[in-house]
DNA sequence: CATGAATGAGAATTCATTCAT
DNA sequence: TATGAATGAATTCTCATTCAT
């Protein structure tokens, strides 16, 4: 019986700490960082303030978990398609259109990638999240350049670049009204700037 | 004698206007808007917190000036640059290398572009300079592509890309430790990234 | 247990909120509303600032609940009085009576009632607070012209009047070192002004 | 030579002293102390804020100031008034007349009368102010008393009355949209009003 | 003498975090 | 274990007063 309790209460303790992470992760992506406030969190989840304090030692890194955790899921889904048959072309626009077709239906993930987090610790967390979205990208660089798909180039660069190009191309220009129909237009763009911008021909000499 | 005086206040008075600009732009770039409180501000500039009001009506403000005083004297340099003549390509490149020259020099005008203010109404003056940002890029894309030097393509999008990869590729792998030797790699491939991206073949049918 | 625990919580909200009023009260009547700043309040009331903002949402709405409660209370206790039996003179002088052996007792309703508060929202509400007092007195002002035992005249002016002179009779000339025994006298000349002024003969053709 | 440059400068002198009390005078009146910060008053009299500090020792006794000669004027009138042949009855009601009719083109004389200044160097000389208006009431009470025109009364209690009740029923109701043609009865009501308050029978028995 | 820039104490308000219940 | 009231440091902004020019 006492386990049965444990068992139950594990569950809930469970339970409680994804309500958590979901109202953050919500609160971020309507208003920023800015918005998510202890108590808009505890509001959201249906539990008073204390208790987050109980799942997570401190705001920063409730918030740490939220990007680290979202950036795990994204990366996932990105490595998977990487991993994919087919040519490094087909696989980096794959990967890029996916990414850009689920940011544009919860446009604030990359919102959150990009606000800056009144915390110094969340902040740091940002930054590997970054990097570990550029890793995912090196890989499938790496392979297009060793098989002479792409041309050479810095694999860290492009890296960086495709992340930068895709979120700045994301998050701003897509205001809430912008039609649904757009919307392909604009993956395809992005998609396209990318495929171009590593395939591209080398320098000219 | 009292235009002697006036004469000299009024100097001393624009060198505390820039120096309180100066020191707020210093703290943003530092540690972003987070770390410009106006006593930092105030103290970093050698003045009260009240005289900072002298200059400046709110906080807001002040971020506002900083901002768009920065993006308007990069967005100059780069005017002139895109002006000159030269192939589409030609120019796109020196523009980038320009910016990025800068931008590593002092390497934090594109970490205020990228912080998250804490105040809605700096928030709408970082998304039109960067739109101001997209348009100086914007330009030589429209005559690229009117040459038919580089393809079809969104200059809207491609003009966000441009600015998206090269502030994320310039902000974060720069850490300060980076030694001066590899700076000149890494603009060369930045550079290379946006003008592959542009320039590269159009997406194969 | 849960219940107590509410109950006993929930008791002790109740009387921290009312300490708070209560200080506030105290303060303003002591030195007006300028005295009565947010820390002065919580000191008084043996809170912490922040506490201040949990029971009231600003420091506007604060003094208007203290002002708002305090005219109830009293308008409360005068139209209770206006509506005994007896002429209209008596009640009259029942209520100004009564309100005098108050003012005199916690001298300062009145003061709070003249002050001048920092705050247009605050100045609103004292505005309310004296035409709710002047609404009591136009009751009885009307019964006693309507049965002709009082003259024609303006009830709006008479019953504005009647607050002015009994608030100004009231706050000024009752330095905290008068004694006791004035009281009476004071408060039986007050009552025989307002008295005279409403019930003496009509204005002389 | 310096002597006419010495009676120039006298009379510059004297000229900026009254500008001040005039500039602080109507921003009193105009938003009560509130509004009239030491920067208002110099604006508006057309002077730097460290010339007011040359002319008043600060902003408190500049205030007592504006009170007492805005309150010795007045109080000259009504004792010239009340100076005049006829009844006391006749020489009351000329008073509160003439009082009523200039606050009623100036509305604010009596709302600096009432508005509590921020000051309690301020706040003192108020409460004298208001003495001193009640002295020239009680010359007339005093008066009428003798010659057995009026009852028995405090004359204390009955001037403290009086300039309560005119100041309550002239800055309240005094909306600015007030139509001129409604002042005349205004006027005519506190008139008869204060005439009754004094002259009616005395207490009964 | 006049100026007005600078000061700096103090005001209201917010919010992450703690801890008695 | 959960609650949410309380804390108190930090923030932005105001304004009477001073003093170098």
């Amino acid at each position: 019986m006492a386990y049965q309790r444990s068992a139950l209460m594990q569950e809930r303790l469970a339970e409680n700490r994804e309500r958590i992470l979901r109202s953050a992760r919500a609160l971020i992506a309507r208003g920023g960082f800015r918005e998510a406030s202890i108590t808009a969190v505890a509001a959201d989840a249906g539990l008073s303030t204390g208790a987050i304090y109980r799942y997570f030692p401190s705001k920063a890194e409730l918030f740490v978990e939220v990007l680290t955790e979202a950036v795990r899921r994204e990366c996932d889904i990105l490595r998977e398609i990487i991993g994919r048959p087919g040519t490094a072309d087909q696989r980096l626009r794959a990967a890029v259109d996916s990414f850009a077709r689920r940011a544009l239906e919860g446009p604030y993930l990359a919102y959150a990638f990009i606000a800056e987090p009144t915390d110094p610790e969340v902040e740091a967390a940002r930054i590997l999240c970054r990097q570990e979205f550029s890793d995912v990208f090196k890989t499938v660089l790496r392979q297009g350049i060793s098989t002479g798909e792409f041309p050479r180039q810095s694999v860290d660069v492009s890296a960086a670049c495709i992340v930068g190009a895709f979120t700045e191309a994301l998050v701003r220009p897509v205001a809430p009204t912008t039609p649904r129909s757009k919307d392909e237009k604009l993956i395809e763009a992005i998609v396209d700037f990318c495929a171009r911008a590593v395939s591209g021909p080398a320098r000219q000499a």
